[in-house]
DNA sequence: GTAAAAAACAGGAAAAACCCCCATCAAAAA
DNA sequence: TTTTTGATGGGGGTTTTTCCTGTTTTTTAC
């Protein structure tokens, strides 16, 4: 018997690259790729038969990203088990990750048996993660790490308008909110980040990738 | 005939499952990966039978960057066709591509078919370019003025202090300087890079690596 | 329902950023 | 020598940002 795999990421190439290579496998076969969640929650709705056993799960996407997506997916799919695979291993993006119920997180620069090695683990123990990740859960549990800043919608949407030439009054009436609200938004930003400025608000978004270049 | 290909990335799975995709088409085959150019070097001067046709390259890499090897492969083997393969698609970073003697340039987000006609055409035409390539030469040869921006030294550590929390005052002191003359920095670039505000400042220092986190 | 919490909005003041035009001085170009 | 160019700095103004103080409205909890 076959796992079905699908590929989520939003780089063609890589996604049908990947594609090619888990179809290497003995026990495993892809289902299709898409290029973004949106595009994933489209097919999963499409037919029954587009939900596959295993979703391999890019986390920088533009349209839905990976962390939305995998929430989807575990509120909506739960038996389907979700594999995160990220050129990034910031600790926050992991753990996001893991809590929004990924069963495993690989790097991309890993070997392709240890990916084939992982994909079985995931449909036979239910989960899967490098010593880094666990070391990283204990790390976690324990000596209680950096605060994770929980951000709203509206300012999660501000702070990316914020990384454009826009003044407040214009991203106000894009936001259509009154240019006080926005001055609302900045200054709770402001004290929760710790940032002194528009530019250190800027530095935060780009480092945590809430804007993207 | 089979052509041999050797695909460079740091991210071994994204390298090996790219192979296992180059190694689907009908004319060609994976002689090898390489993690990056120190490596490929290495392999060049083993033996001339890991000497490929083309080389799938990829730009950003740790030890010796795409750009470097590149320029490396075109003056020891000019033979071996060098396509380049990156997520960057920003203007500098393709034409010092093409400068170091890439045949082809692709970005990350493709079709498999189109890597596939791509690599076709190299070693058929000797080259390939999508559109945006040859809109961008075209751009830099006659109108394009904004590659050619050169900075003087203070203007790049301004900038680089620009991307910071200080203020123009308290930047004026770390350089010893009038504010005035910071004023006149800072116009002088927003005229230059066609920019509207510090934000914007901010933004392209990043992008052009000028400032970087 | 009502109370509490939050989100949206507002006035005003001070600071910072932005945008002109202009002066000086020295080095390079003519 | 004369002119031009470039780096520096200044005066004075407008706009935007920042930071307070609030109030009103909407959501949420009980």
């Amino acid at each position: 018997m076959n796992y079905s795999v699908v590929v989520v990421d939003d780089h063609t190439l890589l996604s049908q690259a990947m594609g090619a290579m888990v179809d290497t496998f003995n026990k495993f076969s892809v289902l299709y790729t898409c290029k973004h969640g949106e595009e994933l929650i489209q097919k999963f709705s499409d037919s029954p038969r587009n939900i596959p056993n295993e979703v391999l799960m890019d986390i920088n996407m533009p349209i839905m990203n990976g962390i939305e997506t995998t929430l989807w997916i575990t509120e909506n799919h739960p038996q389907v088990n979700v594999m995160a695979l990220s050129v990034e291993d910031t600790d926050t993006t992991i753990l996001k990750m893991l809590k929004a119920g990924a069963v495993g997180y690989l790097l991309k620069d890993t070997e392709k048996k240890v990916l084939e090695y992982a994909l079985l683990e995931v449909v036979e123990n239910g989960f899967f993660h490098t010593k880094n990740v666990t070391n990283l859960l204990l790390q976690s549990i324990s000596g209680g790490r950096k605060h994770s800043v929980k951000f709203k919608e509206n300012e999660l949407i501000f702070m990316k308008l914020a990384c454009t030439e826009l003044t407040y009054k214009e991203i106000a009436d894009r936001m259509c909110l009154s240019p006080k609200t926005i001055d609302g938004y900045r200054d709770v930003l402001f004290t929760k980040l710790n940032v002194k400025n528009r530019v250190g608000l800027v530095m935060y978004a780009i480092k945590n990738k809430i804007f993207t270049l």
